[in-house]
DNA sequence: TGTACATCAGTGAACGCGCGTTCACTGATGTAC
DNA sequence: TGTACATCAGTGAACGCGCGTTCACTGATGTAC
C-alpha cells in the first residue's frame, strides 16, 4: 500500500472516503482519525493538513451520508412515473420518499445513524456552525408536502408544519426498526409495519 | 466520604443509581463503571461483585430509565380526569400520552437516549436477552390504541400494526428535538410542531 | 534556462488520558458444632 | 456460649489498549529573479 510520490494529491478526498467506509461499517463511533489515515496509508498527523481535527472529519461524512440518503430519494421519486392526477402524484411522491428513507436506514445502517448524530462533546473541533446538513432531504419532503395542497387534499390552514408530522413518523419508524424493538422483528413483518405506518402518514395528512 | 463500615450494603443499588446519575448528565456515552464506582466511594473492581461488566450496568441503567419513563407516562393519564364519552377519552390518553413521552425526552435527554440505545458491540458483557424492556411504556399504548377501537373510532381492520404508527411518530418527532434538526429550534416554536404531530397521529389513527 | 528559497504536505515519536478488566489479596460476616 | 472456618465483599496495583493531538522535523513543490 506505497503511494507513488510524497505526496498524496488529494488526501482530504481520501480520508473522507476512508471515514465513510468506517461509518458505513461501524456507525458514528467507528469514525476514528488515526483508523482513516491508517487505511489511507498516511500517518494520522497528516490528516491535520485536511482537517481541523475528529470533529472536521465527522462533519465531513456527516455530509456525505445525508447526500447519499438524499440521491437515494431522489433516484425514488424518479423510479416511477408520475402519475395525471396530481392527488395520486403527491401520494406516490410521498410513498416514495418515506419508503427510501427507511430503505437507506435499512441498508445502510452505519451512514444513517451517522447522519443523524450530533457531534459528542469531549472530542472534537465542529469547524463551524453547520447549517441543517439535510438541506436535500428536508427540501425534497417540502416540495413534496406542498404538492398535496396544490392538488387541494391538504388544507392550507393544515400546511405548516405538516412536514415535520411526515418526518418525524418515517424518522421515528427508522430508529425503532434500527434500534428499537422493532430491530427483532422479522423482515416481514418489518415491511407490514413499514407500510402500516407510512399508510398512517397518509391518511394523518390528508384527513380533516 | 467514607461508609461507615467496611461492607457497603446495598451496592449493587448505590452504583446503579451513580450510573444513572451519569447518564442523566451526559447519555449513554457517559455511563463509564470506574466513574460510577468513584461517585460511591468504591474501588472499581468491587462493582464485579455485583454486575457482570460494563453491558450488565448499562442494561440495568436502561431498564431504571425505562421505568421513569413510563412513571412519567403513567402520571400523565391520571393528571386529568377522565372524560365521559368514550371516544374523547380514548383521545385525552392518547395526547397525553404522547405528549408526557416527548415531555420527558426533552426534561431528561440523557436518561431518554439511554433508554432507547443499543448496548455498544465492543464493550460490554450483555447478561442474558434482555426482552423488551419497554414493557411499560408499550403496553400503555397498546391499551390506548384499544380503546380507539372500542370506542369506535378505530376500524378494527385498520387496528393492526396502528400502535407502531402512533409510537414512530412521537418517538420519532423526539428524536428531531433532541439531535435532529429541529434542536435548534426555540422552544415556542417546538411547542407547535408537537401539537402539529400530535395532531397528525390522531387524524392519522381515526380517519377512514 | 538555472537556481535560491518560501511554502506546502508529509513523517515519527511522544504525551496524556482514561477506560474495562484481571489478579492476588484481605477484612468482615455468619454459620456449624 | 465460644470458636474454627468457609464464604462473601471489598482493596490496590497493574495490564493492555487505543485514542486525539502536539512537536520538531524533512522531503517535495513551485515561483521569483
Amino acid at each position: 500500500m506505497k503511494r507513488p510520490s510524497y505526496h498524496h494529491g488529494d488526501l482530504a478526498n481520501a480520508l473522507t472516503a476512508a471515514a465513510i467506509q468506517l461509518a458505513r461499517e461501524g456507525g458514528p463511533d467507528a469514525i476514528v482519525l488515526r483508523e482513516a489515515a491508517r487505511k489511507v496509508g498516511v500517518s494520522a498527523t497528516a490528516a491535520y493538513r485536511h482537517f481541523a481535527g475528529h470533529g472536521d472529519l465527522l462533519c465531513a461524512v456527516q455530509q456525505r451520508a445525508m447526500d447519499e440518503l438524499a440521491t437515494a430519494m431522489r433516484s425514488a421519486l424518479a423510479a416511477t412515473g408520475p402519475e395525471s392526477d396530481p392527488r395520486a402524484e403527491a401520494m406516490r411522491r410521498l410513498r416514495a420518499l418515506g419508503l427510501a428513507y427507511l430503505r437507506f436506514a435499512l441498508a445502510e445502517p452505519g451512514l444513517f445513524r451517522t447522519a443523524f448524530c450530533r457531534p459528542q462533546p469531549g472530542k472534537a473541533n465542529p469547524p463551524d456552525q453547520a447549517d441543517i446538513a439535510l438541506a436535500g432531504p428536508y427540501q425534497m419532503l417540502l416540495d413534496c408536502i406542498d404538492r398535496f395542497v396544490d392538488a387541494g387534499i391538504l388544507a392550507p390552514e393544515r400546511r405548516p408544519w405538516a412536514e415535520y408530522f411526515a418526518w418525524s413518523s418515517v424518522h421515528g419508524l427508522a430508529m425503532l426498526l434500527l434500534d428499537g424493538p422493532l430491530r427483532l422483528c422479522p423482515p416481514p413483518e418489518q415491511d407490514r409495519i413499514i407500510d402500516r405506518v407510512l399508510d398512517g402518514v397518509a391518511t394523518g395528512l390528508t384527513a380533516s
